[in-house]
RNA sequence: GGCGCGUUGGUCAAGGGGUUAAGACGCCUCCCUUUCACGGAGGAAUCACGGGUUCGAUUCCCGUACGCGCUACCA
């Protein structure tokens, strides 16, 4: 980490309205960057074709921008280390996936929606409700570890659809360390077959943020905690791929609750307060939803507001500016614990910080 | 169900093997006197529960409970 250059990236997908944990998320990015001379990069990910949203892309830049948290390299502001859009990679993805294949981490499948469906039928009990892809059903399924090398020949010369997943091994234990939460570790026998390469030729996420934080040369990548689950996974690829020790520095981030929860924009609605950055309106509903620039805050205050949602500086200060921020800012001093319902948190501000922060104009 | 992460006062939240366990909001008492987020002085907490390690645990380990997340050809 001392001898390699400092970059990191913000991998949002353009779906929709951008939240206040994707804000902080960045926000925890570009301080760390900020901090140690590096760069902040924004990549989208946009391999769901089914789940794209025009203008969302446009609109998460536009957040940004007001947020004061303009990246160092994107689409929009250029870099070397472009293509910036998943979906203008596609073709780089595809030949790692076939040498995991090749080398037998990862295999063909040829099941159909249906028939995985009827696979999670067939094996879901009270004791199991979500089974899953993995090594105890993936001999009873139809794939290259199963069928024979002519009908696996044929199938990928006809114009059958087919996916290409990973081979977790068994009973394996793989570890990392967090920056955040320190070493965690998972066995391999639970984790299941991930889909990798899609029947569309797209990567899923998993692949994707391996090959590219690699050819993006990503020294630290940090993300919400919903992924540590599968972060198995990247591990594994990354040990594949490049070698673990190319691997970037990992630190999952506590979620932002909600009253109930993971916030929903719901919430934001019921309890008056927004949950995403600016102003949001779904172009297939019209559905419009509120954002913190609209509602009147500075965007200093709502930068504020967030650094302090899961990080301290160890002092009893509560109102910083940005410099100030990217002073102090250290990993180390982000917490584990998911910071108790931004809800409540709103109240138990403190009445200097109340002042200041969320004053409107 | 499985796996993972988490759990400090009414609320938000520092700290983290030996402390009087910060601070803020709220609450109570008082001062100022004034209110509609005014100012000031005080008051109230054995850190979810049960074991273990240790001279000593809120801090480390295990279990339980509870909360949250993941368990898609979504990210």
């Amino acid at each position: 980490m001392s001898d390699k250059k400092v970059r990191v990236r913000f991998a949002p997908s353009p779906t929709g309205g951008l939240h206040l944990g994707g804000v902080r998320t960045v926000l925890y990015n570009y301080l760390f960057a900020k901090k140690h001379g590096g760069d902040f990069i924004v990549r989208i990910e946009d391999t769901d074709q089914t789940r794209f949203v025009p203008g969302a892309e446009d609109y998460i830049f536009e957040c940004l921008k007001w947020a004061g948290l303009e990246p160092d390299e994107s689409v929009q502001h250029g870099g070397n280390y472009g293509p910036y859009r998943q979906s203008e990679r596609k073709e780089l993805y595809r030949n790692y996936a076939d040498q995991l294949v090749a080398e037998g981490h990862a295999y063909y499948a040829f099941d159909t929606p249906e028939e995985l469906d009827q696979m999670r039928q067939q094996y879901k009990t009270d004791e199991n409700p979500a089974p899953q892809y993995d090594q105890k059903v993936r001999m009873q399924m139809r794939n290259s570890l199963t069928l024979d090398g002519d009908t696996v020949h044929e199938l990928m010369h006809s114009d059958t659809p087919y996916v290409i997943r990973i081979k977790m091994p068994e009973n394996e234990t793989v570890s990392f360390n967090d920056m955040i939460r320190g070493e965690v570790s998972f066995n391999t026998s639970v984790v299941d077959d991930k889909v990798l390469l899609k029947a569309d030729g797209m990567p899923t996420y998993h692949l994707a943020v391996v090959v590219d934080d690699h050819l993006m040369e990503i020294s630290h990548a940090f993300r919400g905690e919903e992924w540590l689950p599968s972060a198995p996974v990247h591990v594994l690829l990354w040990k594949y791929l490049f070698g673990e020790d190319k691997m970037p520095q990992w630190a999952h981030f506590p979620l932002i609750l909600g009253p109930n929860g993971k916030l929903s924009k719901r919430d934001g609605a019921k309890y008056g307060f927004p949950v995403f950055a600016m102003n949001w309106k779904d172009p297939k509903s019209d559905e419009l939803t509120e954002g913190f620039k609209e509602k009147g805050f500075l965007p200093e205050a709502f930068i504020n507001l967030l650094a302090v949602l899961g990080w301290n500086d160890g002092t009893e200060q509560e109102l910083f500016s940005i410099e100030e921020m990217i002073d102090k800012f250290s990993m180390d001093r982000v917490h584990s614990a998911a910071p108790n319902s931004i809800m409540k948190k709103r109240n138990g501000s403190t009445r200097s910080g109340s002042k200041n922060w969320m004053h409107r104009l």
